[in-house]
DNA sequence: GCGGTTGACGTGACGATGTTATGTAACACC
DNA sequence: GGTGTTACATAACATCGTCACGTCAACCGC
């Protein structure tokens, strides 16, 4: 057929982006050529944009990782740093959910990213929410913002994982993630019964903003 | 070169799974003609053995598990049940970290094995950790034991997981895979002080017998 | 023993995959 | 308006999983 009109420059590298994210939740095989075809270019742009499958992959994981930021961005903070973590880990809990295969892929070799700042400026702000929850009184003062995070994290990746491959059932989520995150915190230094509140709180307000997205 | 003397029937079977889980920790390509070429026979036995590469994968991820059995097999009880639980974890990160990349392969379809009963097996000895935990007055009787081992497990496959993938370092696991666990089983009914001592004694345990690892 | 049956395997081929060499059209610049 | 550069189409290549076909060894009933 020839040349097509020729169209913008980097449309192509987002569209081959976004139709790799689309054929992964749609689970159909991500092939160089099944990209193409969506897209209507052919295998070639793969390699102008991305220089092969995996830096396609990478930009995947990258795009993963940005909406996950969008989404955590758009969760508001209150005066308890607490339920503010709260609100965050059922936020991050809804990215899994929300894009399975995609969670998946980012983590299938997350430490090659094409800018891992994107995803160090979310667990930031895990790190953010603990020092705020130390200088509040509520975690303990050694209390190490960047333990705490990594740890309620490496909690909330697991329980994610278990549910994206299936080992666990959905309902798994609202079953054991607060009562998770309570036993982070708790052990990071909260008074028990505060740190339920507080979780619970930030949870169910996740939960009732649920509904209204992130553009 | 013609037909081979004819060697052992499940002889061949038993080959390519091994071969697979070498290939595997050697970061070398599992395809079906590197695995017959090892292995010494011709890409057909993959076929009569395992219908296909799924098939084999599913076998791969059945070996993993049942190496991981034979590790937590290996731990020894105690009058503790809450020291068993943290050496039961520690065995499990063991088996992680010795074989990173099974570990992977194990949880890209745990959903789908040859004999589930193998990965449940292993995963009871943790409910009945916790069950015994609680028959003992350490966990608060209304606790229930099948959610107290998921959630330990949720945290110690998240932890796992992190560093199988590099996305946190090796040491990720000795200083925080100890007071996750502290956090599961204190959120349990377990009395702060007395948790923390069992779970090292537990941890420590493990790491002592690391070094006589299991045939 | 021995012909028939069965199961495991070697050979060779097929379609699909990622990748690359080559040609070509559109834009940028002066 | 020629020139270089960028982005892409086309077509080929090596390799992948898979399968049809033929072959050989082992087993069975007699």
């Amino acid at each position: 057929m020839g040349n097509m009109p020729r169209s913008a420059d980097p449309a192509v590298r987002l569209a081959l982006v976004e139709v790799a994210a689309e054929l992964l939740a749609r689970r159909h095989p991500v092939t160089a050529r099944s990209l193409a075809d969506r897209v209507g270019t052919s295998t070639t742009a793969l390699y102008t944009h991305f220089g092969g499958m995996p830096g396609l992959w990478r930009a995947v994981r990258h795009e993963g990782f940005t909406r996950l930021a969008r989404r955590l961005a758009a969760v508001p903070g209150s005066d308890d740093p607490v339920r503010d973590l709260a609100a965050l880990g059922a936020a991050y809990l809804d990215s899994a959910r929300a894009d399975p295969f995609l969670y998946r892929a980012m983590f299938d070799a997350a430490a090659d990213l094409e800018d891992p700042a994107v995803a160090d400026r979310s667990f930031g702000l895990l790190v953010d929410g603990a020092d705020r929850a130390r200088l509040a009184g509520r975690f303990a003062g050694t209390a190490d913002p960047l333990a705490v995070a990594t740890r309620y994290w490496a909690a909330g990746h697991g329980l994610a994982m278990l549910v994206v491959t299936a080992v666990l059932p959905a309902e798994a989520l609202e079953q054991h993630a607060p009562e998770l995150a309570v036993a982070v915190f708790v052990a990071a230094g909260d008074e028990p019964d505060l740190c339920r509140a507080s979780v619970l709180a930030g949870w169910s307000d996740a939960r009732a903003r649920a509904g209204s997205p992130p553009g």
